[in-house]
RNA sequence: GGACAGGUGGCCGAGCGGCUAAUGGCAACAGACUGUAAAUCUGUCGCUCGUAAGAGCUACGGAGGUUCGAAUCCUCCCCUGUCCA
């Protein structure tokens, strides 16, 4: 069971393309160096981007060392690699920001203990440094015009009616490339991996790396995730699924987890685990048999969770989904309710104004569970509000401290799943 | 610098002086059905006030203008694309 390296990413799912008829051979005949870059485009990493995180962790497991790259230099250039249209640029500082937080964040990933068994290194260590001229020269002499403009990312943009590429943006790929180089050579890093929008950026560090020291280099790309419904995986109405706890809550994590359809489950658990084959197969037929049971869906849940967030926090984020979700208590004890108010989103209330009462759409705007009064009060005319777990039709109804049913707390909910406790304060 | 085509609500895309808060599609949200799934069906989908009928406000790249009335016409500006220099 035991693979080699690739045939474990091969299982998995993880391989979309790979460069070289023997790089299974390659990777099995000595410890290899390897590397996959993250962008600094936001102040942390989300779902989709687990997925690197994980091939890289799994290189770990089989003894090869990762390189963990932030982009701090690419970042401030943009990739337009998958992207429709040109991006605003964003400002060093905030570019600076966020390399520093994703560098944290990825961390935690890794064993990080002595450097020669992963690093994380940012590349405007040597970006920010390089002299126009100088790379031209150097580095752009090597890039004909023509294969460039040939280049997916770049044609669909030319192509486009109404969308441009910026001669920026454009330049991109000479940087990745030359990071793959600059790696090469001051790391032995002999593989990139990426996302599949990837593959371009990483066939010209290869030829480049080629060309000016004839060596050799590797790569490998992953699939684009997609849901069965054909969503971009890793987003919900409100956006991303983010890895920074303060953006996304592992609770929130969790459910969505919980929520996959069937019909992925069985390939997020290769993914997004590091549970074996065996294991895989087992939860696979008890998918299969008992859909409804969604074992699948629990155990990927806790597992990513727990590798995301931790084990303490997969705990106390199962115990508060068993209340919500099943064993609703109409009197909860306070530790509960406590427990409660730090997995969902909390809203605060004066005591005062609770006595006083408060109308219920004032509060659901507040809370943030609609948008406006209006959509609030045509949330509860649809029957789509609960207060303390009794559905609400009455639109001028207010609420006050009588309804405060656990104590200092009550639970408000949107739909099926989207709760919020408020509080008196 | 020149010629031409464009910039409409989260996205796509109609509208081209009043009947247009703006057709349609997608996405989203809620209800029913279910398994906290998928599919399907129903409803909602700019903001505020109102129990409601309704009223007011803001909006079609930006700023001005014409008109009783403008997303629609005119002027200038900004942005994008195609071709030319």
């Amino acid at each position: 069971m035991s693979d080699s390296f690739l045939e474990e990413l091969r299982w998995r799912g993880f391989l979309e393309s790979t460069t070289g008829d023997d790089l299974d051979q390659f990777l099995s005949a000595a410890r290899r160096t390897m590397y996959v870059g993250f962008d600094p485009t936001a102040d942390s990493l989300h779902l989709g981007s687990l997925i690197p995180v994980m091939a890289l962790a799994h290189a770990q497991r089989h003894g090869h060392k990762p390189l963990v790259l932030v982009g701090g230099g690419t970042g401030l250039i943009g990739d337009p690699s998958g992207k429709g249209s040109e991006r605003t640029l964003l400002t060093l500082e905030q570019t600076a920001r966020n390399a520093e937080a994703i560098g944290r964040q990825l961390s935690r990933f890794f064993d990080l203990s002595s450097p020669d068994k992963a690093l994380v290194l940012n590349n405007a260590d040597w970006l920010l440094p390089l002299d126009l001229l100088g790379f031209l020269r150097d580095i752009g002499k090597h890039f004909s015009v023509n294969e460039m403009i040939k280049r997916d990312s770049v044609r669909t943009r030319l192509e486009e009616r109404d969308q441009g590429i910026s001669y920026t943006e454009f330049s991109y790929m000479l940087l990745q490339a030359y990071d793959f180089y600059h790696l090469f050579q001051h790391q032995g890093c002999e593989i990139q991996m990426g996302g599949s929008d990837q593959w371009g950026n990483i066939l010209s560090g290869r030829e480049l790396i080629r060309r000016i020291l004839g060596g050799r280099s590797e790569g490998i790309t992953f699939p684009l995730l997609t849901t069965s419904t054909g969503k971009k995986f890793g987003k919900t109405e409100e956006g991303a699924v983010w890895l920074d706890a303060a953006r996304t809550s592992p609770y929130q994590m969790y459910q969505y987890w919980l929520q996959t359809a069937d019909s992925d489950v069985v390939k997020y658990l290769k993914l997004f685990t590091f549970l074996d084959q065996a294991a895989i197969a087992e939860l696979e037929v008890a998918v299969a048999e008992n859909p409804s049971a969604r074992q699948g869906q629990r155990v990927l849940a806790a597992e990513c969770t727990g590798i995301v967030h931790g084990a303490e926090a997969v705990k106390s984020v199962e115990a508060a989904s068993r209340i919500l979700f099943g064993e609703w208590a109409d009197s909860p004890s306070p530790d509960v309710v406590e427990m409660l108010a730090r997995e969902v989103p909390v809203t605060s209330i004066p005591r005062a104004e609770l006595e006083a009462g408060i109308g219920l759409v004032d509060l659901l705007v507040r809370c943030g569970i609609a948008d406006s009064k209006g959509a609030a009060r045509k949330l509860i005319e649809g029957g789509g509000i609960s207060l303390s777990n009794v559905r609400q039709t009455v639109v001028h109804r207010s609420v006050s401290a009588a309804d405060l049913s656990w104590g200092d707390a009550l639970m408000l909910r949107a739909g099926k799943k989207n709760y919020r406790l408020v509080r008196a304060i």
